[in-house]
DNA sequence: GCCGTTTTCGGCCCGACTGTTTTCAGTCG
Protein backbone atom coordinates (compact mmCIF):
# COMPACT_ATOMS: atom_id res chain seq x y z
CA UNK A 1 0.00 0.00 0.00
CA UNK A 2 1.11 3.28 -1.20
CA UNK A 3 2.25 5.74 1.83
CA UNK A 4 1.42 9.19 2.41
CA UNK A 5 4.92 10.05 2.77
CA UNK A 6 6.24 10.52 -0.33
CA UNK A 7 3.62 12.60 -1.33
CA UNK A 8 3.91 15.07 1.76
CA UNK A 9 7.58 15.05 0.99
CA UNK A 10 7.48 16.13 -2.28
CA UNK A 11 5.03 19.05 -1.38
CA UNK A 12 7.45 20.05 1.38
CA UNK A 13 10.37 19.88 -1.19
CA UNK A 14 8.81 21.81 -3.94
CA UNK A 15 7.50 24.30 -1.02
CA UNK A 16 11.06 24.86 0.18
CA UNK A 17 12.48 25.60 -3.36
CA UNK A 18 9.42 27.72 -3.82
CA UNK A 19 10.71 29.56 -1.08
CA UNK A 20 13.98 29.57 -1.41
CA UNK A 21 13.15 31.42 -5.16
CA UNK A 22 11.24 33.84 -3.57
CA UNK A 23 13.73 34.94 -0.89
CA UNK A 24 12.85 32.98 1.75
CA UNK A 25 15.35 32.80 4.88
CA UNK A 26 18.14 30.33 4.05
CA UNK A 27 17.97 28.49 7.02
CA UNK A 28 14.30 28.21 6.92
CA UNK A 29 14.69 26.41 3.48
CA UNK A 30 17.30 23.84 5.21
CA UNK A 31 13.89 23.14 7.76
CA UNK A 32 11.76 22.55 5.10
CA UNK A 33 14.25 20.18 3.26
CA UNK A 34 15.29 18.08 6.21
CA UNK A 35 11.74 18.00 7.13
CA UNK A 36 10.78 16.19 3.91
CA UNK A 37 13.80 13.83 4.10
CA UNK A 38 12.50 12.91 7.48
CA UNK A 39 9.23 12.44 6.33
CA UNK A 40 10.23 10.23 3.14
CA UNK A 41 12.52 8.22 5.11
CA UNK A 42 10.14 7.64 8.25
CA UNK A 43 9.31 4.36 8.75
CA UNK A 44 5.57 4.73 9.25
CA UNK A 45 2.66 6.25 6.87
CA UNK A 46 2.56 9.57 8.12
CA UNK A 47 -1.23 9.64 7.59
CA UNK A 48 -1.21 7.59 10.62
CA UNK A 49 1.18 9.14 12.64
CA UNK A 50 1.40 11.93 14.60
CA UNK A 51 2.98 14.31 12.65
CA UNK A 52 5.02 16.06 15.42
CA UNK A 53 6.85 12.90 16.58
CA UNK A 54 9.00 12.84 13.18
CA UNK A 55 12.43 14.50 14.18
CA UNK A 56 12.96 17.91 12.21
CA UNK A 57 8.39 18.27 11.92
CA UNK A 58 8.06 21.43 14.40
CA UNK A 59 4.34 23.38 15.01
CA UNK A 60 4.37 24.91 11.78
CA UNK A 61 5.24 22.08 9.48
CA UNK A 62 2.88 19.99 10.99
CA UNK A 63 -0.03 22.33 10.23
CA UNK A 64 0.88 22.20 6.38
CA UNK A 65 1.30 18.52 6.46
CA UNK A 66 -1.87 17.99 8.24
CA UNK A 67 -3.75 20.57 5.90
CA UNK A 68 -2.15 18.39 3.16
CA UNK A 69 -3.22 15.33 4.35
CA UNK A 70 -6.58 16.35 3.62
CA UNK A 71 -7.07 18.22 0.94
CA UNK A 72 -3.69 17.96 -1.53
CA UNK A 73 -1.71 20.99 -0.42
CA UNK A 74 -1.83 23.73 2.06
CA UNK A 75 -2.25 27.09 1.77
CA UNK A 76 1.41 28.44 1.52
CA UNK A 77 1.95 26.41 -1.59
CA UNK A 78 -1.12 27.44 -2.98
CA UNK A 79 0.08 31.17 -2.58
CA UNK A 80 4.01 30.36 -3.95
CA UNK A 81 2.82 28.23 -6.75
CA UNK A 82 0.59 31.58 -8.01
CA UNK A 83 3.57 33.67 -7.22
CA UNK A 84 6.50 31.77 -9.02
CA UNK A 85 5.47 30.21 -12.89
CA UNK A 86 5.77 26.31 -13.25
CA UNK A 87 8.59 26.98 -16.03
CA UNK A 88 10.53 28.42 -13.71
CA UNK A 89 11.04 25.62 -11.38
CA UNK A 90 12.04 23.61 -14.07
CA UNK A 91 14.17 26.48 -14.30
CA UNK A 92 16.66 25.43 -11.59
CA UNK A 93 16.81 21.84 -13.18
CA UNK A 94 19.22 23.04 -15.61
CA UNK A 95 22.64 21.73 -14.52
CA UNK A 96 24.49 24.84 -13.09
CA UNK A 97 21.51 26.98 -12.69
CA UNK A 98 20.14 27.05 -9.48
CA UNK A 99 17.44 29.29 -7.89
CA UNK A 100 19.00 32.40 -7.94
CA UNK A 101 19.55 32.76 -11.04
CA UNK A 102 16.40 31.05 -12.35
CA UNK A 103 14.79 33.94 -10.74
CA UNK A 104 17.02 36.83 -11.44
CA UNK A 105 16.51 35.67 -15.49
CA UNK A 106 12.95 35.73 -14.88
CA UNK A 107 12.41 39.00 -12.82
CA UNK A 108 15.04 40.86 -15.43
CA UNK A 109 14.35 39.16 -18.80
CA UNK A 110 11.03 37.41 -17.95
CA UNK A 111 12.22 34.21 -19.34
CA UNK A 112 10.41 31.80 -17.93
CA UNK A 113 11.33 27.81 -18.85
CA UNK A 114 14.43 26.30 -20.10
CA UNK A 115 12.39 26.71 -23.54
CA UNK A 116 12.62 30.38 -23.08
CA UNK A 117 16.06 30.28 -21.80
CA UNK A 118 17.24 28.47 -25.00
CA UNK A 119 15.22 31.19 -27.23
CA UNK A 120 17.12 33.65 -25.03
CA UNK A 121 20.76 32.42 -25.87
CA UNK A 122 20.43 32.08 -29.45
CA UNK A 123 19.16 35.55 -29.52
CA UNK A 124 22.11 36.57 -27.72
CA UNK A 125 19.63 38.15 -25.09
CA UNK A 126 21.97 37.49 -22.16
CA UNK A 127 25.08 39.19 -24.02
CA UNK A 128 26.54 42.34 -20.98
CA UNK A 129 23.93 41.09 -18.94
CA UNK A 130 25.44 41.38 -15.17
CA UNK A 131 26.88 37.65 -14.05
CA UNK A 132 26.45 36.07 -17.45
CA UNK A 133 30.04 35.89 -18.83
CA UNK A 134 30.55 33.80 -21.86
CA UNK A 135 31.77 30.53 -19.47
CA UNK A 136 28.33 30.61 -18.17
CA UNK A 137 26.55 30.90 -21.27
CA UNK A 138 27.82 27.60 -22.83
CA UNK A 139 27.53 26.21 -19.29
CA UNK A 140 23.91 26.80 -19.46
CA UNK A 141 23.72 25.79 -23.40
CA UNK A 142 25.46 22.73 -22.21
CA UNK A 143 23.04 22.31 -19.20
CA UNK A 144 20.16 22.45 -21.37
CA UNK A 145 21.27 20.02 -23.58
CA UNK A 146 21.50 17.67 -20.49
CA UNK A 147 18.17 18.87 -19.50
CA UNK A 148 16.69 17.89 -23.12
CA UNK A 149 18.15 14.34 -23.35
CA UNK A 150 16.65 13.64 -19.60
CA UNK A 151 13.62 14.77 -21.18
CA UNK A 152 10.99 14.94 -19.08
CA UNK A 153 11.35 11.27 -17.84
CA UNK A 154 11.13 10.85 -14.05
CA UNK A 155 13.03 8.36 -12.21
CA UNK A 156 11.23 4.94 -11.32
CA UNK A 157 11.70 5.14 -8.00
CA UNK A 158 9.45 8.76 -8.24
CA UNK A 159 6.76 7.13 -11.06
CA UNK A 160 6.24 3.61 -8.68
CA UNK A 161 5.11 5.84 -5.24
CA UNK A 162 2.58 7.48 -7.77
CA UNK A 163 1.87 4.55 -9.31
CA UNK A 164 1.14 3.02 -5.85
CA UNK A 165 -0.82 6.05 -4.41
CA UNK A 166 -3.10 6.38 -7.46
CA UNK A 167 -3.76 2.74 -7.57
CA UNK A 168 -4.30 2.35 -3.79
CA UNK A 169 -6.88 5.81 -4.49
CA UNK A 170 -8.97 4.30 -7.05
CA UNK A 171 -11.96 1.87 -6.24
CA UNK A 172 -11.61 -0.75 -9.64
CA UNK A 173 -12.06 -4.61 -9.14
CA UNK A 174 -8.79 -4.86 -10.57
CA UNK A 175 -6.29 -2.69 -11.59
CA UNK A 176 -2.22 -2.18 -11.89
CA UNK A 177 0.43 -0.77 -13.95
CA UNK A 178 2.08 -1.78 -17.35
CA UNK A 179 4.20 0.22 -19.66
CA UNK A 180 7.64 0.99 -18.97
CA UNK A 181 7.14 1.02 -15.19
CA UNK A 182 6.17 -2.35 -15.57
CA UNK A 183 9.51 -2.97 -17.67
CA UNK A 184 11.54 -1.61 -14.46
CA UNK A 185 12.59 0.99 -17.29
CA UNK A 186 14.73 3.19 -14.66
CA UNK A 187 13.13 6.33 -16.28
CA UNK A 188 10.04 6.52 -16.99
CA UNK A 189 8.23 8.98 -19.75
CA UNK A 190 4.30 8.49 -18.62
CA UNK A 191 2.78 6.13 -16.12
CA UNK A 192 -0.23 3.39 -17.70
CA UNK A 193 -2.55 2.36 -15.47
CA UNK A 194 -5.14 -0.08 -16.66
CA UNK A 195 -8.10 -1.21 -14.83
CA UNK A 196 -11.35 -2.79 -14.81
CA UNK A 197 -14.42 -1.02 -13.39
CA UNK A 198 -17.02 1.58 -14.21
CA UNK A 199 -17.22 4.42 -16.08
CA UNK A 200 -17.34 6.68 -13.38
CA UNK A 201 -13.93 5.37 -12.02
CA UNK A 202 -12.77 7.98 -14.47
CA UNK A 203 -14.36 10.96 -13.16
CA UNK A 204 -13.10 9.63 -9.67
CA UNK A 205 -9.73 9.81 -11.31
CA UNK A 206 -10.18 13.39 -12.52
CA UNK A 207 -11.07 14.64 -9.24
CA UNK A 208 -7.95 13.32 -7.49
CA UNK A 209 -6.32 16.07 -5.63
CA UNK A 210 -2.79 14.74 -7.39
CA UNK A 211 -4.01 15.65 -10.70
CA UNK A 212 -3.20 19.15 -12.28
CA UNK A 213 -4.41 19.35 -15.04
CA UNK A 214 -7.36 16.61 -17.42
CA UNK A 215 -4.83 16.50 -21.03
CA UNK A 216 -7.36 14.80 -22.19
CA UNK A 217 -10.65 12.22 -21.39
CA UNK A 218 -13.14 9.91 -22.72
CA UNK A 219 -14.69 6.85 -22.25
CA UNK A 220 -11.84 4.24 -21.97
CA UNK A 221 -9.10 6.52 -21.97
CA UNK A 222 -8.28 9.66 -19.19
CA UNK A 223 -4.93 11.55 -19.45
CA UNK A 224 -3.89 13.48 -16.56
CA UNK A 225 -0.66 15.56 -15.26
CA UNK A 226 -0.33 15.09 -11.60
CA UNK A 227 1.17 18.26 -9.69
CA UNK A 228 4.92 16.50 -9.97
CA UNK A 229 4.78 16.99 -13.72
CA UNK A 230 4.33 13.30 -14.63
CA UNK A 231 1.22 12.16 -17.40
CA UNK A 232 -0.76 9.35 -16.15
CA UNK A 233 -3.01 7.60 -18.44
CA UNK A 234 -6.00 5.62 -16.69
CA UNK A 235 -7.23 3.14 -19.41
CA UNK A 236 -10.41 0.70 -18.74
CA UNK A 237 -10.17 -2.73 -20.00
CA UNK A 238 -12.72 -5.15 -20.13
CA UNK A 239 -12.68 -7.90 -17.80
CA UNK A 240 -12.33 -10.48 -20.43
CA UNK A 241 -9.49 -9.03 -22.36
CA UNK A 242 -6.85 -8.21 -19.00
CA UNK A 243 -4.03 -10.11 -19.99
CA UNK A 244 -4.34 -9.31 -23.48
CA UNK A 245 -4.03 -5.60 -22.03
CA UNK A 246 -1.54 -6.08 -19.64
CA UNK A 247 0.45 -7.23 -22.92
CA UNK A 248 -0.38 -4.79 -25.27
CA UNK A 249 0.52 -1.98 -22.65
CA UNK A 250 3.42 -3.34 -21.44
CA UNK A 251 5.24 -3.28 -24.44
CA UNK A 252 7.82 -1.94 -25.24
CA UNK A 253 7.11 -1.40 -28.91
CA UNK A 254 9.78 -3.35 -30.47
CA UNK A 255 8.91 -6.53 -28.22
CA UNK A 256 5.29 -6.20 -29.47
CA UNK A 257 6.15 -5.46 -33.00
CA UNK A 258 8.60 -8.60 -32.73
CA UNK A 259 5.76 -10.72 -31.57
CA UNK A 260 2.83 -9.50 -33.65
CA UNK A 261 5.23 -10.88 -36.52
CA UNK A 262 5.01 -14.56 -35.26
CA UNK A 263 1.10 -14.13 -34.76
CA UNK A 264 0.75 -13.16 -38.86
CA UNK A 265 2.50 -15.69 -39.15
CA UNK A 266 0.61 -18.13 -38.02
CA UNK A 267 -2.79 -16.22 -39.42
CA UNK A 268 -3.53 -14.90 -36.36
CA UNK A 269 -3.79 -11.28 -34.38
CA UNK A 270 -3.54 -9.66 -31.75
CA UNK A 271 -4.51 -6.43 -29.99
CA UNK A 272 -5.46 -5.57 -26.82
CA UNK A 273 -8.54 -7.49 -26.82
CA UNK A 274 -6.48 -11.02 -26.97
CA UNK A 275 -5.00 -13.32 -29.89
CA UNK A 276 -7.90 -14.36 -32.10
CA UNK A 277 -7.82 -16.80 -34.99
CA UNK A 278 -10.48 -14.94 -36.92
CA UNK A 279 -13.51 -14.69 -34.54
CA UNK A 280 -12.02 -17.51 -32.41
CA UNK A 281 -10.57 -16.14 -29.13
CA UNK A 282 -7.33 -18.23 -28.14
CA UNK A 283 -6.10 -16.10 -25.46
CA UNK A 284 -7.12 -12.80 -24.01
CA UNK A 285 -7.79 -12.92 -20.18
CA UNK A 286 -4.37 -13.95 -19.32
CA UNK A 287 -1.07 -12.88 -20.36
CA UNK A 288 0.55 -16.45 -19.71
CA UNK A 289 -1.68 -17.38 -22.11
CA UNK A 290 -0.75 -15.09 -24.87
CA UNK A 291 2.90 -16.24 -24.63
CA UNK A 292 1.92 -20.05 -24.23
CA UNK A 293 0.00 -20.25 -27.73
CA UNK A 294 2.79 -18.69 -29.23
CA UNK A 295 5.16 -22.01 -27.70
CA UNK A 296 6.67 -20.24 -25.41
CA UNK A 297 6.63 -19.58 -21.55
CA UNK A 298 5.77 -16.23 -20.04
CA UNK A 299 8.38 -13.58 -20.69
CA UNK A 300 9.43 -11.36 -17.56
CA UNK A 301 8.61 -7.86 -18.31
CA UNK A 302 11.88 -6.74 -17.09
CA UNK A 303 13.19 -8.53 -20.24
CA UNK A 304 10.44 -7.13 -22.83
CA UNK A 305 12.71 -4.61 -24.93
CA UNK A 306 13.51 -7.20 -27.87
CA UNK A 307 16.74 -7.94 -26.81
CA UNK A 308 16.67 -11.66 -27.58
CA UNK A 309 14.26 -12.27 -25.38
CA UNK A 310 11.58 -13.80 -27.71
CA UNK A 311 14.25 -16.00 -29.45
CA UNK A 312 15.70 -16.85 -25.81
CA UNK A 313 12.06 -17.90 -25.02
CA UNK A 314 11.42 -20.80 -28.02
CA UNK A 315 14.51 -22.11 -27.47
CA UNK A 316 13.26 -22.76 -23.94
CA UNK A 317 16.40 -20.66 -22.53
CA UNK A 318 14.99 -17.53 -20.90
CA UNK A 319 17.58 -16.71 -18.09
CA UNK A 320 16.88 -17.88 -14.47
CA UNK A 321 16.67 -13.99 -13.23
CA UNK A 322 17.69 -12.60 -10.01
CA UNK A 323 14.55 -11.90 -7.51
CA UNK A 324 14.22 -9.40 -4.60
CA UNK A 325 13.91 -13.44 -2.67
CA UNK A 326 17.81 -14.13 -3.72
CA UNK A 327 18.98 -11.16 -1.95
CA UNK A 328 20.48 -12.52 1.27
CA UNK A 329 21.92 -9.05 2.25
CA UNK A 330 22.89 -5.28 1.91
CA UNK A 331 26.44 -4.09 1.37
CA UNK A 332 26.13 -0.33 1.19
CA UNK A 333 24.44 1.39 3.58
CA UNK A 334 24.79 5.00 5.82
CA UNK A 335 23.29 6.07 9.04
CA UNK A 336 23.60 9.31 10.93
CA UNK A 337 26.98 9.18 11.44
CA UNK A 338 27.19 10.81 8.20
CA UNK A 339 24.57 11.71 5.45
CA UNK A 340 21.86 9.05 6.67
CA UNK A 341 18.80 9.99 8.96
CA UNK A 342 18.47 6.77 10.90
CA UNK A 343 20.72 5.51 13.71
CA UNK A 344 23.05 2.31 13.53
CA UNK A 345 20.61 0.32 15.99
CA UNK A 346 17.67 1.42 13.90
CA UNK A 347 19.65 0.62 10.22
CA UNK A 348 20.54 -2.76 11.49
CA UNK A 349 17.33 -3.12 13.41
CA UNK A 350 15.68 -2.78 10.08
CA UNK A 351 17.93 -4.93 8.47
CA UNK A 352 17.09 -8.27 10.74
CA UNK A 353 13.70 -7.53 10.11
CA UNK A 354 14.43 -8.11 6.72
CA UNK A 355 15.46 -11.47 7.09
CA UNK A 356 19.20 -10.55 6.38
CA UNK A 357 22.08 -13.03 6.56
CA UNK A 358 24.69 -10.76 6.59
CA UNK A 359 24.55 -6.65 6.56
CA UNK A 360 27.48 -3.70 5.92
CA UNK A 361 27.65 -0.36 6.99
CA UNK A 362 29.43 1.40 4.94
CA UNK A 363 29.47 5.62 6.20
CA UNK A 364 31.64 7.91 4.45
CA UNK A 365 35.39 8.32 4.26
CA UNK A 366 37.21 11.44 4.99
CA UNK A 367 37.11 13.37 1.72
CA UNK A 368 34.25 14.10 1.50
CA UNK A 369 34.39 17.15 2.94
CA UNK A 370 31.13 17.49 4.56
CA UNK A 371 30.38 14.57 6.29
CA UNK A 372 32.71 15.46 8.72
CA UNK A 373 34.35 11.41 8.85
CA UNK A 374 37.68 10.79 11.04
CA UNK A 375 38.97 7.56 11.35
CA UNK A 376 38.61 8.00 15.33
CA UNK A 377 34.92 8.52 14.26
CA UNK A 378 34.68 5.37 12.00
CA UNK A 379 36.63 3.34 14.76
CA UNK A 380 34.24 4.86 17.38
CA UNK A 381 30.85 2.94 15.02
CA UNK A 382 32.74 -0.25 14.86
CA UNK A 383 32.96 -0.32 18.57
CA UNK A 384 29.56 -0.42 18.12
CA UNK A 385 28.06 -2.50 15.78
CA UNK A 386 30.67 -5.21 17.71
CA UNK A 387 28.45 -4.97 20.43
CA UNK A 388 25.34 -4.47 18.49
CA UNK A 389 25.96 -8.27 16.85
CA UNK A 390 25.42 -9.79 19.86
CA UNK A 391 22.14 -9.09 19.66
CA UNK A 392 21.42 -10.42 16.07
CA UNK A 393 22.68 -14.11 16.03
CA UNK A 394 21.63 -14.43 12.59
CA UNK A 395 22.80 -11.93 10.54
CA UNK A 396 26.63 -10.89 10.31
CA UNK A 397 27.31 -7.45 11.13
CA UNK A 398 29.96 -5.98 8.59
CA UNK A 399 31.50 -3.03 9.60
CA UNK A 400 32.49 -1.31 6.16
CA UNK A 401 33.11 2.30 4.21
CA UNK A 402 32.48 4.00 1.04
CA UNK A 403 35.72 5.58 0.26
CA UNK A 404 36.23 8.28 -2.13
CA UNK A 405 38.15 7.49 -5.87
CA UNK A 406 40.24 10.86 -6.01
CA UNK A 407 41.21 11.72 -9.50
CA UNK A 408 44.45 9.42 -9.80
CA UNK A 409 42.59 6.30 -8.66
CA UNK A 410 43.45 6.18 -5.10
CA UNK A 411 40.96 6.47 -2.34
CA UNK A 412 41.25 8.22 1.10
CA UNK A 413 42.63 5.66 3.70
CA UNK A 414 45.89 4.21 3.71
CA UNK A 415 45.99 0.55 3.27
CA UNK A 416 46.61 -0.15 7.03
CA UNK A 417 43.36 1.41 7.84
CA UNK A 418 41.30 0.25 5.06
CA UNK A 419 42.36 -3.58 6.13
CA UNK A 420 40.53 -3.33 8.92
CA UNK A 421 37.38 -3.01 7.22
CA UNK A 422 35.32 -5.93 6.56
CA UNK A 423 33.79 -4.12 2.95
CA UNK A 424 35.32 -1.55 1.23
CA UNK A 425 32.96 0.25 -1.59
CA UNK A 426 34.44 2.78 -4.06
CA UNK A 427 32.70 5.31 -5.26
CA UNK A 428 33.74 8.81 -7.62
CA UNK A 429 32.14 11.89 -5.45
CA UNK A 430 34.07 14.40 -7.46
CA UNK A 431 36.13 15.67 -10.58
CA UNK A 432 32.72 14.29 -12.93
CA UNK A 433 34.40 15.72 -15.98
CA UNK A 434 37.87 14.61 -16.76
CA UNK A 435 38.61 13.32 -20.19
CA UNK A 436 37.45 9.26 -20.94
CA UNK A 437 41.31 8.25 -20.81
CA UNK A 438 41.80 9.63 -16.95
CA UNK A 439 38.74 8.50 -15.82
CA UNK A 440 39.10 5.20 -17.10
CA UNK A 441 42.76 5.22 -15.45
CA UNK A 442 40.98 6.26 -12.16
CA UNK A 443 38.86 3.40 -12.27
CA UNK A 444 41.15 0.47 -13.44
CA UNK A 445 43.03 1.63 -10.62
CA UNK A 446 40.45 1.47 -8.19
CA UNK A 447 39.78 -1.86 -9.46
CA UNK A 448 43.08 -2.95 -8.65
CA UNK A 449 43.37 -1.54 -5.22
CA UNK A 450 43.63 -4.93 -3.46
CA UNK A 451 41.46 -3.37 -0.54
CA UNK A 452 38.65 -2.11 -2.81
CA UNK A 453 35.34 -4.66 -2.90
CA UNK A 454 33.13 -3.16 -4.97
CA UNK A 455 32.80 0.42 -6.93
CA UNK A 456 29.88 1.96 -5.77
CA UNK A 457 27.33 3.80 -8.09
CA UNK A 458 30.04 3.40 -11.19
CA UNK A 459 28.71 5.76 -14.03
CA UNK A 460 27.84 8.57 -10.77
CA UNK A 461 25.09 9.50 -12.86
CA UNK A 462 21.56 10.99 -11.41
CA UNK A 463 18.62 10.87 -13.77
CA UNK A 464 17.37 14.56 -14.86
CA UNK A 465 20.21 15.88 -12.26
CA UNK A 466 24.30 15.11 -13.74
CA UNK A 467 24.77 12.94 -16.80
CA UNK A 468 27.36 9.70 -16.61
CA UNK A 469 31.36 9.97 -16.13
CA UNK A 470 32.87 9.40 -19.65
CA UNK A 471 35.13 6.30 -19.37
CA UNK A 472 35.89 3.50 -21.51
CA UNK A 473 33.84 0.83 -19.72
CA UNK A 474 34.61 -1.96 -21.34
CA UNK A 475 38.28 -1.68 -19.80
CA UNK A 476 36.95 -0.47 -16.53
CA UNK A 477 34.71 -4.16 -17.25
CA UNK A 478 37.64 -6.15 -17.91
CA UNK A 479 39.85 -4.49 -15.06
CA UNK A 480 36.84 -5.02 -12.56
CA UNK A 481 36.72 -9.09 -14.02
CA UNK A 482 40.56 -9.24 -14.07
CA UNK A 483 40.65 -8.05 -10.34
CA UNK A 484 37.73 -9.78 -9.01
CA UNK A 485 36.44 -5.98 -7.78
CA UNK A 486 32.38 -6.34 -8.30
CA UNK A 487 30.20 -3.62 -9.49
CA UNK A 488 27.60 -2.20 -7.43
CA UNK A 489 24.06 -1.77 -9.05
CA UNK A 490 23.00 1.18 -6.53
CA UNK A 491 19.54 0.86 -6.16
CA UNK A 492 18.96 4.44 -4.92
CA UNK A 493 16.12 5.28 -8.34
CA UNK A 494 17.83 8.61 -9.60
CA UNK A 495 21.02 6.55 -9.53
CA UNK A 496 19.96 3.03 -11.00
CA UNK A 497 23.61 2.59 -11.38
CA UNK A 498 24.83 1.03 -13.40
CA UNK A 499 22.04 1.23 -15.98
CA UNK A 500 20.90 -2.07 -16.87
CA UNK A 501 22.80 -1.60 -21.02
CA UNK A 502 25.85 -1.60 -18.84
CA UNK A 503 25.04 -4.24 -17.02
CA UNK A 504 24.78 -6.70 -19.64
CA UNK A 505 27.77 -5.40 -21.07
CA UNK A 506 29.90 -5.98 -18.21
CA UNK A 507 28.30 -10.08 -17.39
CA UNK A 508 29.89 -10.27 -20.52
CA UNK A 509 32.94 -9.33 -19.13
CA UNK A 510 32.65 -12.18 -16.29
CA UNK A 511 32.41 -9.34 -13.73
CA UNK A 512 29.98 -10.10 -10.50
CA UNK A 513 27.96 -7.10 -9.38
CA UNK A 514 26.64 -6.05 -5.97
CA UNK A 515 22.82 -4.52 -5.77
CA UNK A 516 23.00 -2.59 -2.76
CA UNK A 517 20.32 0.16 -1.58
CA UNK A 518 22.53 2.84 -0.52
CA UNK A 519 20.18 3.37 1.87
CA UNK A 520 20.09 6.71 4.49
CA UNK A 521 17.26 5.74 5.80
CA UNK A 522 15.05 3.13 6.96
CA UNK A 523 12.48 2.94 3.80
CA UNK A 524 15.53 3.43 1.91
CA UNK A 525 16.21 -0.14 2.44
CA UNK A 526 13.49 -1.27 0.60
CA UNK A 527 15.12 0.12 -2.55
CA UNK A 528 16.63 -3.11 -3.53
CA UNK A 529 13.68 -3.93 -5.81
CA UNK A 530 14.55 -1.08 -8.00
CA UNK A 531 18.28 -2.57 -8.50
CA UNK A 532 16.88 -6.24 -9.24
CA UNK A 533 14.63 -4.22 -11.94
CA UNK A 534 18.35 -3.31 -13.16
CA UNK A 535 19.89 -6.23 -13.28
CA UNK A 536 17.14 -8.20 -14.79
CA UNK A 537 17.22 -5.87 -17.35
CA UNK A 538 20.42 -6.71 -17.29
CA UNK A 539 19.74 -10.55 -17.71
CA UNK A 540 21.74 -11.33 -14.05
CA UNK A 541 20.64 -14.47 -12.61
CA UNK A 542 21.80 -14.74 -9.01
CA UNK A 543 24.61 -16.54 -9.25
CA UNK A 544 26.21 -12.60 -10.57
CA UNK A 545 25.23 -11.23 -7.36
CA UNK A 546 27.32 -11.47 -4.57
CA UNK A 547 25.01 -10.49 -1.92
CA UNK A 548 22.64 -13.50 -3.09
CA UNK A 549 25.40 -15.76 -1.23
CA UNK A 550 25.52 -17.38 1.56
CA UNK A 551 27.50 -15.64 3.85
CA UNK A 552 30.81 -18.37 4.03
CA UNK A 553 30.96 -17.56 0.40
CA UNK A 554 30.84 -13.56 0.69
CA UNK A 555 33.51 -13.71 3.37
CA UNK A 556 35.68 -15.86 1.09
CA UNK A 557 35.06 -12.99 -1.74
CA UNK A 558 35.59 -10.44 1.06
CA UNK A 559 38.67 -12.04 2.01
CA UNK A 560 37.66 -12.95 5.08
C1' DG B 1 11.46 26.73 11.10
C1' DC B 2 13.69 23.52 14.35
C1' DC B 3 16.18 22.39 18.38
C1' DG B 4 18.59 22.11 23.23
C1' DT B 5 24.03 17.73 29.00
C1' DT B 6 27.15 24.51 27.80
C1' DT B 7 21.54 27.51 25.00
C1' DT B 8 14.00 28.59 25.14
C1' DC B 9 17.97 32.24 21.95
C1' DG B 10 21.19 31.66 18.74
C1' DG B 11 22.91 28.59 16.32
C1' DC B 12 21.98 25.73 11.99
C1' DC B 13 26.94 19.49 7.88
C1' DC B 14 31.09 22.93 5.34
C1' DG B 15 34.48 23.03 1.84
C1' DA B 16 35.65 23.05 -3.17
C1' DC B 17 35.02 24.78 -7.42
C1' DT B 18 33.77 28.09 -10.96
C1' DG B 19 33.26 32.21 -13.14
C1' DT B 20 33.45 36.61 -12.58
C1' DT B 21 33.98 39.87 -9.14
C1' DT B 22 38.71 43.12 -7.82
C1' DT B 23 36.93 40.51 -2.88
C1' DC B 24 32.78 37.22 -3.77
C1' DA B 25 28.29 34.89 -5.08
C1' DG B 26 26.31 30.91 -6.68
C1' DT B 27 26.22 26.03 -7.16
C1' DC B 28 27.23 21.54 -5.82
C1' DG B 29 28.08 17.46 -3.11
Amino acid sequence: MARANDAVAAALEEYAELFAMTGGDAFRVRSYQKAAKAIAGFPEDIAATAVRSVPGVGEAIAKKVEEFLTRGSFRQLDDLRGKVPEGVRRLTRVPSLGPKKAVFLFQELGIDSPEALAEAIGQGRLRGVKGFGPKTEANLLHGLEQLEQAGARVDIGTAMDLAEQIIASLDAERIAYAGSLRRMKETIGDIDILAVGPESLMDDFRGMPYVAEVIASGEKKTSVRTTQGVQVDLRLVPAASWGAAMQYFTGSKEHNVHLRELVVKRGWKLSEYGLFDGDRVIAAEREEDVYEALGMPWIPPTLREDGGEIDAALAGELPDLVTVADLRGDLHTHTDLTDGIASLEEMVAAAAARGYSYYAVTDHAPDLAMQRMTLERALEQRERLRRLQADYPDMRLLHGTELNIGPDGSVDWPEEVLAGFDVCVASVHSHFTQSREEMTRRFVAACENPQVHIIGHPTTRRIGRRPPVDADWDEVFRAAARTGTALEIDSAAERSDLPSDLVRRARHHGVRFSIDSDAHSVPGLAGQRFGVGVAQRGWLNADDVINTWPLERLLDFLGR
